[in-house]
DNA sequence: CCTAAAATCATCCTAAAGTATGAGTGTTTA
DNA sequence: TAAACACTCATACTTTAGGATGATTTTAGG
């Protein structure tokens, strides 16, 4: 006896159909039965039977329909990794070289000429040739400049 | 006449429902007729009136019914772009004016000091006092540091 | 090995940047 | 309304940066 609750439960669509038929079948019956009495209830029968079967038409693909899927691209951003990758592209275009390229990323960070020459334990004047080449190569004249172009540049990060 | 074709074309489906419920009046005229000569045609005649609205409902149905939809959210992972947002907490924090940032964003796009109060329609020496009051609150001592550090602290992009 | 580029350093000079101090003028706010 | 602040400007001075030029020493490449 569980075994067909369980059928029912499981397969509800397919059960309230079966018992949908079988009703109509008794609505038959019974309207052929009518159909000896009132004989000219013909057109209604066939009308009544259309009008039911529309409809059960109408639930059927309602419900057996496969629905449409709609793909929604949702945006996540992710923060950009601030990996420095160097234009070796445009550092050599330019021409510039290894100890110049030095010279810019210490000027970057804020040093002045001094504080670069002693770091690289070079002299001022050293540094002030270095950074004289890089302002020409750069097409700049002051390092502010040559700092912002270059990190366009992509040579410093 | 022409009016008709063109209402035929912009209502196909109503047209074409009009011309089968037309072909259906036909089919039960002429089985009427059956009906008489063969009595017992008629489970016959009202399962095939069954099926035929069956299929007309479904028909109905997947055509008129609002499609069924599926949202599905899929992730796509993007870099973040880099828009600049000011950091108004540490610009309230060390207390910098709209004049200092203005400088301030000036001076790392590489003007100089000169070019700035040009710019700003102002003497070199209030460009002077603004970047000395600027680098004092920024604790540096010079306009490549301030740029270092403002960028640091995303006062500038 | 020889040369061109790179790196080093110097000197002289000018331009720009930065410091210190004082002061006038608005605007805001307690 | 007075104090606080932001913005402006000036003068005087020091430091740093930058340009021009020339020279020496490494270093890398044909």
């Amino acid at each position: 006896m569980s075994i067909i609750f369980r059928f029912i439960s499981k397969n509800t669509s397919i059960t309230l159909y079966g018992i949908s038929l079988a009703a109509l079948l008794l609505l038959l019956k019974w309207l052929e039965l009518r159909f000896i009495i009132i004989n000219h209830a013909f057109e209604i029968y066939a009308g009544s039977i259309a009008i039911l079967f529309t409809s059960l038409g109408i639930w059927l693909a309602l419900k057996f329909s496969k629905p449409k899927t709609i793909l929604i691209e949702k945006e996540v951003y992710r923060d950009k990794p601030d990996h420095f990758v160097l234009n070796k592209t445009e550092l050599y275009r330019l021409n510039i070289s290894k100890r110049e390229l030095e010279v810019l990323q210490l000027m970057a960070s804020g040093l002045s000429n001094q504080e670069i020459a002693n770091r690289l334990f070079v002299s001022l004047n050293t540094i002030k040739t270095h950074s004289s080449k890089l302002f020409e190569k750069l097409e700049v004249s002051r390092r502010t400049q040559a700092i912002e172009v270059s990190k366009r540049l992509q040579l410093i990060p």
